[in-house]
DNA sequence: CATGGAACGAGGGAAATCCCACAAAATGCA
DNA sequence: TGCATTTTGTGGGATTTCCCTCGTTCCATG
């Protein structure tokens, strides 16, 4: 009612629905749960509209549905990658878990963006460890603001919306201002040759995450194996250790082994 | 609940309550939204019981109640400021669309954190105007990375999760590195001695803002006028301009008006 | 002008939730 | 042990939501 914005016209159906769902999703921003009677009575359309509405948006994987509305979707929206198997879902949580449990009192943990990251902050924030975290990552943060007990701090940069994360030379210059204990950082792919990202942006924040720090873990799906990415974050060598869901076989796990990579497996 | 947990013993039903409610609140950190028969199943009491248990949660703050089941608390949840009022919202939001109004295609935009910078941001990026902005809000690059049409880069610093923003010198320091066209800045407080800032830290993120941009906004509704808080920001006669709800009057309306303070009333 | 498709609303039976009051069980304290 | 208090379970009626189908409206296209 008070969005139908520059023109005083009728509300025309042929926008009204891309435009309904928009203000859907900037309202979860705003508000972690909206109800379907309160949506309908706000846009003037049925209930069975607002369902209609949830149920795409859902799909898209844009907001959660529940008995009566919607939620907010997990920060950072993982966007229509093929990141939204349940499956993988379930095997990035175990692998967060795992990798939270790394996390010492004291710490400070440099944590890249991407899903599985996310996972780890997630279960850090759980733990209640007392440490610091510096990280690129807008759900990071937000995940780790649950906490009292951690310390965060933002880098600074330009916004990605579709990884809602900050990168550039902004970024990059922060990361190599500080120093961390350990760094946390997710990929695209794990070969023989070394660790790729395909987003480039991201593949320097990754590297500066990894000068920096003493320790860094890797965290992949096994999935992620044997594949490639458009940009090399990271020779083999270069990575104390990878927290992943199931060990690496032939000539890829010979190759880790003898770089004198850990092979961390959440279980 | 003010029970003496101290004794370790067998699973006492004495705890369950206390500890049932820990459980719910964890599990809302690593979800958006959890559901009430879901809950009564997985600890094995009757729905009625998780009923009761986040009508009380609730009454805290610690989460919100919807239909069938609970979602988490907002990120930052300005808790009990009187903030949450309704009729204040839709005061925000057309004061946000002013605002919002003023931003020309090219500009710098600085952005403060703040509900009402948060409306402005929303229709900023509801007009698809383009642009650069500057914010220190986790909030605002959100709803502003909605649109494509304009950049948003994000400022270093701390993380308060109560604000959902980053305070502190690395933020400070960001800004007065950069250069902006305008600001638009949010306050707890205008009186005739200056602008007020309840929260020590963002009263130096504003001053910043202001000492870098060669136009600023103060968005703040009437409700505002003639209050006081604990930090001043800035003298009435450092701020280009008001956008607000309703025209101040009296001594602050003749403060303003003869230190050449624009008045913007957004309908 | 006619046709097809997309979006939306209406209706109704099934299922889930809500709300309230009261009873049962567990616990703390004397 | 016995009693008061807290916590939890149960039951049922009112309400809400769900989900499916069908008819209407509006727009685009030939």
């Amino acid at each position: 009612m008070q969005l139908s914005a520059h023109r005083g016209e009728t509300t025309r159906p042929r926008l009204a629905k891309a435009e309904r769902r928009e203000q859907i999703l900037l309202e979860l921003r705003l508000r972690p749960h909206v109800g379907i009677a309160e949506l309908a009575a706000r846009f003037g359309v049925s209930s069975e509209t607002i369902r209609r509405d949830f149920e795409e948006l859902s799909q898209h994987g844009l907001l959660c549905r529940s008995h009566g509305g919607a939620s907010a979707a997990p920060q950072g929206r993982y966007p229509d990658f093929d990141e939204r198997n349940q499956n993988r879902l379930e095997e990035r949580e175990r692998i967060g878990r795992r990798a939270a449990e790394l996390v010492q009192p004291g710490d400070v943990v440099m944590i890249d963006s991407g899903s599985t990251t996310l996972q780890a902050a997630r279960f850090i924030a759980h733990r209640d460890v007392s440490c610091t975290v510096i990280t690129n990552s807008l759900p990071v943060t937000m995940a780790l603001g649950q906490s009292a007990a951690v310390r965060v701090i933002v880098a600074p940069g330009d916004y990605d919306p579709a990884e809602a994360a900050v990168t550039g030379t902004e970024t990059v210059d922060f990361l190599k201002r500080h120093r961390a204990g350990r760094c946390m950082i997710g990929a695209t792919a794990l070969a023989v040759d070394g660790v790729f990202e395909t987003v480039r942006g991201f593949a320097a924040v990754k590297r500066a995450m990894l000068s920096v720090s003493r320790e860094s873990h890797l965290l992949v799906d096994s999935a992620k194996f044997d594949r490639h990415g458009m940009a090399r974050v990271a020779a083999p060598e270069e990575i104390g250790s990878v927290v992943t869901d199931r060990a690496p076989a032939g000539a890829l796990s010979a190759i880790l082994q003898r770089r004198g990579v850990a092979i961390t497996r959440a279980t």
